[in-house]
DNA sequence: TCCTGTGAATTCGTTCACAGCC
DNA sequence: GGCTGTGAACGAATTCACAGGA
């Protein structure tokens, strides 16, 4: 049953199924199958049920899965059956970002410090919180009982940041910042890098390029292409 | 040789090696082992090894690969010897964040065009550009060869605006938005989900805690706990 | 009959281990 | 001797295909 080890791979696509449900119930929806999930999302419907297995049988043969009840097994498996208290550290323009997020609170992330060096933004309000100096990190993280730190510093100043941010309690950590960050084992650690994003990007992007290239004079020198199939399979970035 | 296919997550990790090798090359080493680069990635030296062999033969047996060499290689291979146009659509707060962000263009990402529908927006300036109209993508697209969109305008937008990017020939798409966009086949996809990423990090932190509250209770029956081993192997995410 | 839950088969990705070259 | 390049072994994730319950 749900004894089993959710798979990684499994984890990143619950929230995913989460809010497709969420769309579904908004719709008055009150039962799915895992093949109209399935269709929705993208994705092969047999991901779906194996992936909804490993959280136990909530699902009724010939019928489908009841979107309410799935809705709060997805949601209690994801821990997100409280709010969760964040603290965003940097409120440079991404962070300022960040803070005026709206989807945040919605999702039950309560942003509960803002804090950053800068003397120019120590002080000020962004987004109805007061800018508090990262030497309060400590006191603010207990206080707040703050799980989740939101990493949006200068590149440089990454790591130690991290550092303070573990010293003082957090166990996760969301980097914005371009930088291999080291924590202890009990942290996790999730990166989002822009360039990286763009990079890949580009890297398709170049190759049906060249294939557009090659096919043009292919297309010069014999007229007709019998050997179509050739590009149909490209691994589709997720 | 370099006739094979390059694997999808050969090319996700391409960008990061790539941004050590620079890194590397800043502080003025000219040769680097598969084992050194790997300890500072945080991988295995044989998965950097074979990610590498599928660009082709560019290391030297006995001594390593050329930094310079393999820096110029990897960015050929991500398309990233020539400049790439981007346009930003949406600017609100992550929009604007974006267009002031710094190491778009440091890494060869031109940011071409921003473009908005508020009417409170458009004529505004933004990063030192103009923002347009987005009635004006077709005309702005072909003008300055934009080939990748950065979406990050609110959900119910997403899907509309994307489809004007493809109508107008954008090729590759970032979206910011937290919503599953449908592209034809020819056009690259990318998602960056904030929430999800949160999401992510609370299951794990929510499994801690359990885990934790769970060997509080055990130590609480029996003292000592001789099954350390059963809490090692977290599957940390990436 | 319809759709879930899951073993079996398959594909994809990682790591091992070593032959081959500098 | 040292380090790359890569087949072979292994492991994880996906998909198939079907048994079994509503």
């Amino acid at each position: 049953m749900s004894a089993r080890p959710i798979p990684e791979a499994t984890v990143q696509r619950l929230p995913v199924y989460l809010r497709m449900l969420l769309d579904l119930a908004d719709r008055s929806t009150t039962t799915v199958s895992s093949e109209a999930l399935a269709s929705s999302v993208g994705v092969n419907p047999a991901k779906i049920r194996k992936d909804l297995s490993f959280l136990g049988s909530y699902g009724t043969r010939g019928v489908g899965y009841d979107v309410d009840y799935l809705i709060h097994q997805i949601s209690r498996a994801l821990g997100l059956t409280h709010d969760w208290s964040t603290a965003i550290v940097g409120l440079g323009n991404l962070g300022q970002a960040l803070a005026n997020y709206g989807g945040f609170a919605e999702r039950g992330f309560r942003i509960a410090a803002l804090l950053d060096v800068d003397p120019d933004l120590v002080g000020q309000t962004v987004a109805g919180h007061e800018v508090l100096h990262v030497d309060e990190l400590d006191r603010v993280v207990k206080e707040e009982e703050i799980a989740i730190g939101v990493l949006t510093v200068p590149e440089r100043r990454a790591q130690e940041v991290a550092d303070r941010l573990v010293a003082a309690g957090v166990t996760s950590i969301l980097n914005f910042a371009p930088s291999l960050l080291s924590v202890p084992e009990h942290v996790s650690l999730r990166k989002v890098d822009l360039s990286i994003e763009l990079q890949v990007l580009t890297f398709y992007e170049q190759r049906r390029q060249a294939e557009q290239a090659l096919g043009l004079r292919e297309h010069a020198d014999a007229a007709a292409d019998a050997d179509a199939a050739a590009s149909g399979q490209e691994p589709e970035p997720t």
